[in-house]
This record gives structure tokens, C-alpha cells and sequence, in this order.
DNA sequence: TCGAAAATGAACGAGTTAGTACATTCTCTT
DNA sequence: AAGAGAATGTACTAACTCGTTCATTTTCGA
């Protein structure tokens, strides 16, 4: 049955164009579509069968490359961390004063995961599986959040000032900042429900965050 | 086929015993089956067969009281809320100083919330579902939750007296206390995996607790 | 007591879904 | 240019899952 042989053009490596056989192209692609696959219906709602339809390739690659649903799910969870700690990182808290790299933070953590609600919903239902694929994750022991060292270095600089009460833990700032701005998007939809109250509104958010950046600053002041 | 015919004593009305028709009985049965399966596994991931193997009865009984898979989620939900709304009022923090009666409300809150996981898995779902099956429900419009009521009238008296600063709104301090004390449980998971931190040992969530209190207290202080 | 309506039981079916078997094409090295 | 291995396409299946159909039993008012 091999009769008409397509002869494609050999190009070269570097900007690939017109090769059929790309798989890092495939596997990014497949990557996309999956992340928001999963962070839409969870592991357990996602489909496949859906995840190959939106993509330009097909189940099988999708086996090729990731093996199964879960291999899949994990692949999707490391690439999302991964590039959340990218972003994390890029701050540049340690030229400003303690209180104003606080403010900094806390406002550029509020505003990311407003920014990223399909982040928020895959930590969300990984939780819901009480982090077992997270933990299947290898780069993930690599990836002690680098939030955490920030953190540690403007509350000492803060103390070393006088400016912040001594004896707080860097880990348990940052469960509050986290949880203050994580809730505000991960439950937007029940809590507004239940208080007929629309928090997504500009006027709404800008409030909120004005209220979670006092919330912190006021608990390390002297 | 209908030959041995059992012959049930009758017995009075208030105090069900020995019947074989019972469908109080029946529907609460499965509610609390429903309430453990969703809560586990989402309401996609959850098992109608599952549920049903692990009652007293069967499919058949879950379709008829409920209609569909839906129908017993939103009735779990339902549930889950009226049973939490019901413990929430049962506060008597008017009788207290209005930072004791703060304090005492965010403790609560927080060791209740530490107490049922199941709840918090249901919200977290549901806000998974972006909030579509607690919006269908129509129980759901008269639990304005009583605790921003509670908010409002120990906050109203804390400014009065001149302890906490005004021009805060009730519903923003409620969000706050909310996302700290959800987020503990919730986010568990993955926050002790990747800051290598189990923050569900005694000592540790007493810590967390002493943390949230302190958040909620300077941030109302004058 | 008797009949209608409520409650229950057993088995099944249609559609879905993760995963695979088999065959083919492409790429790159030598 | 030629072969080996990587990459891809097609079609299929076994198991699962929600929901239903049909038949039976129980309850309770008249």
C-alpha cells in the first residue's frame, strides 16, 4: 500500500518547520491542552479522549510520550510548578526596605494567582487527591520554593531594624500570604454565592488586597 | 411466585423499629454514604455503584429518593451546609469583650474547620465545579451564614469602645478569617510536601492557630 | 379488609473511557 | 543508500458507569 511517497524538504534543526516527526513540538502541545484539561475538570472529570480531539496529534502520542492519564497528570503538574517557581524567583525584594519588600510581595502573590486561576484549580484538586501525584513528582524535592528565602531575608533585615517583632517564622508568613491569597480565588465561587457579594469586581479585588497586604504587614510590626 | 408472605408486626409511628419500609431511614442512610464518597472523590470521581454497595440498600433506592448522581450531590451539599450553619449559631460570643469574643470566634472557627475535612473537601469541590450545583439548590438563599452577623455585632462594639479601628467591613474580616483557617486544611498537602513540613502535628497547628488568632486581632486593633 | 400508592429488589443496557495491537512513515547515522 | 529505531496513524476492546425497566412487596387510609 506504500505507493506515494511524500518527499518532504530537509530543513535545518534549529527553527523547525516543515518536518512531520516534531516531538518536542507534539509533547509541548500536548502539555497545553492537557494543563487545561486537568485544571478544568480535575483528574478524575479530564478525558483523554477530549485532551486528544483539541490537540493537532493523537491519543496515541499521548501514550507514546506521557504512558498513562496519571503520567500525564504529573507531567502537567511539574511544568506548572516548574513555571511558577521561574516566576517566583524574578523579584527583586532585597533593594527595598522591609516593610515596602513585604507590601511587594504580598501584592505580586496576590496578583499572580489572580492571574493564574488554572494554577490555583490544579493545586486545588491536587489537594483533593491529597498530593499523591506531587509526591510521585521527582523535581519536585528540588523545588524548595524560593518564596521562602525572601521571606527569611526581609523579616531579618526587618528585625535587624527594629522595624519587625522578633520570633515569627518565615514558613508561617508565607502559609499566611498564601492562604489569604489563594482562598480568595480557589473559593471565589461558594463564598460569593453565600454572601451575594461579587469579590472579582476591580473595585472588589483592589479592596480584598489592600485588606490582605495590612492583614501581614500589621502582624510582623512591633 | 408470591406464596411465603411475611407478616411484619406493626408497631407505632414515632419510634420506627422493626419495619422494612423505612425511607427516613433510607435517605439518611445514604446521605451519609454519599457525604463520605463525594467528599473523597469529587463529584466526578465519585462511584453512584460505590455509594450504593456501601448502604443498606440499593441503586434503585439512591434513584428514586434523588433522581440522578446530581441530585444526591446537591442534596449532600445541602446537608452539609445546613448541619454547618446549625453548629456556627450556637455561639454565644455576645456575652464576651469584643476581642475576646474575636478571638474565640477565629479559634472556633478554625478548630472546626481542622474537625471536618469532609466539609472542607465538599466546598473545595464544589468550587471546582465553580459553584454551579450549590447555586441550583434553593436552601441555599436563607444561609446568609449567621457568623457575619456575629462579625458585625462584636466589631460594632469593639469600635465603640474604641479597641478596633473603624470603616472595616464585617464580610472582608469573615473572608479573612475564612481563607486562614480553610487554607490549613485544605492546602495541606501540598504545602508540607513541598516546604517538607507537616503543619498537622499537634504542636505545629497549635502554633498555626496562636499565628491565625494574632492575623485576625492586629489587624482590627486601633 | 382491600386496594391504591409508596417503597423496594434484581438484572440489564447503552454509551463512555482508558489503554492497546498492528501497521506505517519518518529521521538520522554510517 | 540503507537500515535501525523513533515517531505516528487507525481501529479496536474490555471494563466500567449512569440510569432504567419490569416486577414485587409494604403501608395505610377508607
Amino acid at each position: 500500500m506504500a505507493s506515494a511517497k511524500k518527499a518532504t524538504s530537509p530543513v535545518t534543526r534549529g527553527a523547525a518547520a516543515l518536518r512531520t516527526n516534531d516531538p518536542a513540538r507534539t509533547m509541548a502541545g500536548i502539555l497545553e491542552i492537557a494543563t487545561k484539561e486537568f485544571a478544568e475538570k480535575g483528574l478524575s472529570g479530564a478525558r483523554i479522549d477530549a485532551i486528544a480531539a483539541a490537540t493537532q496529534t493523537s491519543k496515541r502520542m499521548i501514550y507514546y510520550y506521557f504512558g498513562s492519564k496519571q503520567g500525564l497528570y504529573v507531567a502537567v503538574l511539574e511544568e506548572s510548578y516548574r513555571r511558577m517557581r521561574a516566576i517566583e524567583s524574578e523579584q527583586h525584594l532585597q533593594d527595598l526596605a522591609p516593610e515596602a519588600a513585604l507590601r511587594k510581595l504580598v501584592e505580586f502573590t496576590f496578583d499572580h494567582h489572580q492571574g493564574n486561576p488554572d494554577y490555583i484549580r490544579l493545586v486545588m484538586n491536587e489537594n483533593m487527591e491529597r498530593g499523591v501525584y506531587l509526591a510521585q513528582s521527582k523535581t519536585i524535592r528540588e523545588l524548595n520554593v524560593p518564596a521562602i528565602e525572601s521571606i527569611r531575608n526581609l523579616y531579618d533585615r526587618g528585625v535587624a531594624q527594629g522595624v519587625f517583632r522578633p520570633g515569627l517564622d518565615p514558613i508561617d508568613i508565607h502559609a499566611s500570604i498564601s492562604a489569604l491569597t489563594f482562598f480568595n480565588v480557589s473559593n471565589q465561587h461558594t463564598f460569593g454565592l453565600i454572601f451575594k457579594h461579587d469579590g472579582q469586581t476591580p473595585a472588589a479585588l483592589a479592596a480584598r488586597r489592600q485588606s490582605v497586604v495590612e492583614l501581614i504587614v500589621r502582624f510582623v510590626w512591633c
